[in-house]
DNA sequence: ACTCTAACAGACAGGTCTGTCTAGTGTGAA
DNA sequence: TTCACACTAGACAGACCTGTCTGTTAGAGT
């Protein structure tokens, strides 16, 4: 489900993408970059080049849109995490290479810190940016709770907890204080902790 | 008998203090509780038990009136840490104390989480909201480092702002996923990181 | 040729929000 | 008394937003 390979001219007639493709696109690209809230409908279907009913016929309503594009992050994000704890055998490194995926994203242009974080702080109880935000974190928790038992931390669940608190902040600091060593600093961090919990 | 007897819930019938207080404190609670975008200047008014021109009277506008909700809130949390910092003389505890002041907060009943970064994630870049946030963590970071400097880690810098990412993390850890042991967490996570900068 | 589907353009309804404005009320001071 | 002032109540304008609806067009499958 939506291919995010962006295709390279798949050998279709039309190198024209779906109205649902470009609608995720645009929504990817201006809710990230300005915020649920400020952008509204009009301005995603005119980026998009789409109709107007066009969005209401695939998504259904904004709410559903906003999900669609918290779940293409999470599975871009899953993806570099995953790839980056994978190419390392070592446990201690396995822990960290969730970090260095953080910091391969800080160094993007056009960074600007967690869009799920940003998402629920714009939206309500029960949205689903909420929701998906939720979903987001619930398995990010796991992934550093794993990684942290088979590092042998003493209590795993205690330091998931805590390298999250790092991750998290080290992408609001990017977000807010446009914080340019937060990357590095943040690994460093989540080593300090994690060699103080394995001890 | 005065026709405006019929106060709002912060304020009672004989309420003397001026409309600028009340508004203040319905702000402050709105704002914190629902959000600064969620709530319309409606609710506060009703909620103060003043009338709209009023507000716009004392405060001007929506934005100055958010202004002042976080210039409160930044003169609470400061005199709060001050507190806790100055009730210590070792040099170790006294950085230990910022993350007692926050574990106090969020023991509190309906804590949920920084004011700051909610209200700047919800707002645009150059709003009351995004500047009062920026000063407030300027003045965080500040303490931070100079704790951290009195306490002799070997960068107080880079400890400073690892700290601050605790702190930030444990107020999202809150605010999002409702983790009841964050506080005890977070200051644990700073002492093992203030140990390993001292070393 | 015919039909079916996806998409287009854009008007429109109904709601919410901020901020302005009019008009009236109670109080204290000169 | 008379004036100044701070306040109340609420209508209103203007902007913006989501979501619906009508009508049109183009292409693909049968």
């Amino acid at each position: 489900m939506s291919t995010t390979a962006t295709a390279g001219t798949t050998g279709s007639a039309t190198d024209r993408r779906t109205a649902r493709e470009r609608l995720l696109d645009a929504a990817n690209e201006l809710f990230y970059a300005e915020g649920v809230h400020t952008v509204g409908i009009d301005r995603i279907i005119e980026h998009a080049g789409v109709a107007k009913a066009s969005l209401y016929s695939t998504y259904g309503s904004k709410d559903e849109l906003v999900r669609a594009y918290l779940v293409l992050r999470h599975e871009r994000i899953q993806a570099r995490i995953e790839r980056h704890v994978a190419a390392h055998t070592d446990p201690r490194e396995r822990v960290l290479a969730v970090f260095d995926a953080q910091a391969e994203r800080f160094a993007e242009p056009g960074y600007r810190g967690c869009a799920f974080t940003a998402a629920a702080a714009e939206s309500e109880p029960g949205s689903a940016a909420v929701e998906e935000t939720e979903s987001y974190r619930a398995w990010l928790l796991g992934v550093l709770t794993d990684l942290s038992r088979e590092a042998g931390a003493k209590n795993p669940e205690t330091l998931g907890r805590q390298l999250q608190m790092i991750y998290d902040g080290a992408g609001l600091a990017i977000r807010i204080d446009r914080a340019a060593t937060a990357g590095p600093e943040a690994r460093d961090a989540a080593a300090a902790l994690l060699d103080a919990a394995r001890a």
